[in-house]
DNA sequence: CTCATAAATGCTCATCACGAGCATATAGGT
DNA sequence: ACCTATATGCTCGTGATGAGCATTTATGAG
């Protein structure tokens, strides 16, 4: 019988000059990934030892994503799983002796999700005439009607909603508007920017992104691509850069600060350009001290 | 080489007669599970083609848990990679000629989880002893505190939070509370009430409880386990069976009301003992209108 | 030295969601 | 008629959040 080979896949992200990039091999167009073995005692371990061994980079935290077996991908006739990661680090120098690693931005991958500066034109000139197009071939009129909602759920009428990342690729996806899905359906119109990559890792990365731009909302993880002391503002810029949009300055400082999850250090930077800003650094025991965020069902009060 | 094999386990959830139940086999000991094999078509696929098989019972709606490796299970030499999901539907008439597929309480298999009566007496009585003690035989001060520090968090100082069942049953495992923890180890005090299920499927059923308590919060998967046609306490008690906990009343029929989830049948129920209930039903197009919830990240406006 | 500019920081205000609890309405049963 | 059990309506206080004004303190140009 055809075995079925399990592939370990990682989205590794830092952010450096108020980018998010990520790690890629192949000029790219590829993640880190390698077979999980039996000399693997754990799937993570498996996974950081692939990433470790192909780009010479150290991995700080890491999630699991998402399990899925690729259709299309046969292995010696078996099937292919794939197990995705999510790992977050800060970049390093280029390591002696051996290849430097591949970091890229990732709006390079899905320029319509950077909304720092405002809406993309992108969007507007390419992505929705593009879109609605393809709500205008469906079938019948209640694919269509359909088809409008998640256009406009997605990039359209709605507000904004930075965690779409994942539905928005797949709708573009659908509608052959990446080059990705080009290749079988031969339907559409021309593809819009946005650099492809092997297999599905621009769909593992969409994955990755929409996890992370979910998760710091609730848990302090931004704090792992950050350097041990900075500033209010370099923290704001990271969020922003992962958020890809701008956020409030004052309200921001207010929510770290009730948060309670940094500390001064005592000293200040002045190499910010105006009055000079307090250095903070994070408070690693909030994490072991705090659970999840509260609860959104109204509970009653315990008799 | 040895090969590797993919394992599909199914938490399956239905509320009946303000119980939440799963699905389970060999006496309760088991979830439904298979091994994926080259005829499905896609994972969740597989699940369905299983569960259905081994219970006669249809799966509505299914989403991925986790992946995991078990250290200690192997298959022909090779390892099993264990995919797990989460399914939820409604209790069926057992069906004619097969097997009856066995509901069991979950509480059965975690009764320290159920605070909708107030805090289970089990919890003072033997778990916070024996978790006390535990912490008391750490190797050294700092051990010690991070110990204690966990068991605050999840069975005591803290305020009770209802989606730490995962966490509460590894400490409890950890601290080989439980039966299949104590094969290993023979530490520890005696075991505390709850059935153990066969290798690691009570651990799953664990993540599935804690998803599912998280995730009615801000997606309205409840609907998924209510019948057509039903009043608002009916949907109250079932919440409050999932979550484990008693709900204000009066505060839940707000929350349902202002999300706009459901919609009056124009019909009423008399048979709830006092002044007759409005009945309501889903308003299913809200799936497909709503996107998640909103951001906590202070947002500027935009220019 | 003075002033424009760029940040950093401090505060205020309106709105809204949520926890709590009082009050009223309407069935069936005694 | 009265009691009990639900259903349903409304109010109040508090805290989180969005928005924006005002002040403080550096640097660099003139």
């Amino acid at each position: 019988m055809p075995g079925i080979a399990i592939e370990l896949t990682a989205v590794v992200v830092a952010v450096t000059a108020e980018e998010p990039r990520i790690l890629t091999l192949r000029s790219g167009k590829a993640l880190p990934s390698g077979s999980f073995e039996s000399g693997h005692r754990t799937l993570q371990m498996g996974l950081r030892a692939w990433v470790e061994k192909q780009t010479h980079h150290p991995l700080g935290y890491v999630e699991q994503l998402y399990t899925f077996a690729d259709r299309d991908r046969v292995h010696d006739g078996g099937r292919i799983v794939s197990i995705s990661y999510l790992g977050l680090t800060r970049e390093a120098e280029a390591p002696a002796g051996g290849t430097a690693p591949g970091w890229r931005g990732w709006y390079r991958y899905f320029p319509w999700e950077d909304w720092r500066d405002g809406p993309p034109k992108l969007v507007a000139r390419l992505i929705l005439p593009g879109l609605r197009d393809w709500a205008r071939r469906a079938p019948d009129a209640v694919a269509r009607k359909a088809r409008g909602q998640r256009i406009d759920l997605t990039f359209g009428a709605a507000p904004w909603n930075e965690e779409l990342v994942l539905q928005r690729y797949e709708l573009l996806f659908e509608a052959a508007l990446v080059p990705e899905a080009r290749r079988r359906r031969s339907t559409g119109g021309e593809a819009i920017p946005g650099e492809a990559m092997v297999h599905d890792h621009r769909r593992i990365l969409a994955t990755g992104i929409a996890r992370l731009r979910a998760k710091i909302k609730y848990r302090p993880v931004v704090f792992e691509l950050m350097p041990p002391a900075f500033t209010l503002l370099q923290l704001q810029r990271t969020v922003e850069a992962l958020a890809g949009q701008q956020l409030h300055k004052q309200n921001f400082r207010r929510l770290i600060d009730t948060q309670g999850l940094v500390e001064e250090t005592g000293q200040i930077s002045t190499e910010t350009g105006g009055r000079p800003a307090k250095l903070y650094r994070f408070r690693r025991e909030v994490v072991a001290e705090r659970a999840v965020a509260g609860s959104k069902l109204p509970i009653a009060r315990p008799i």
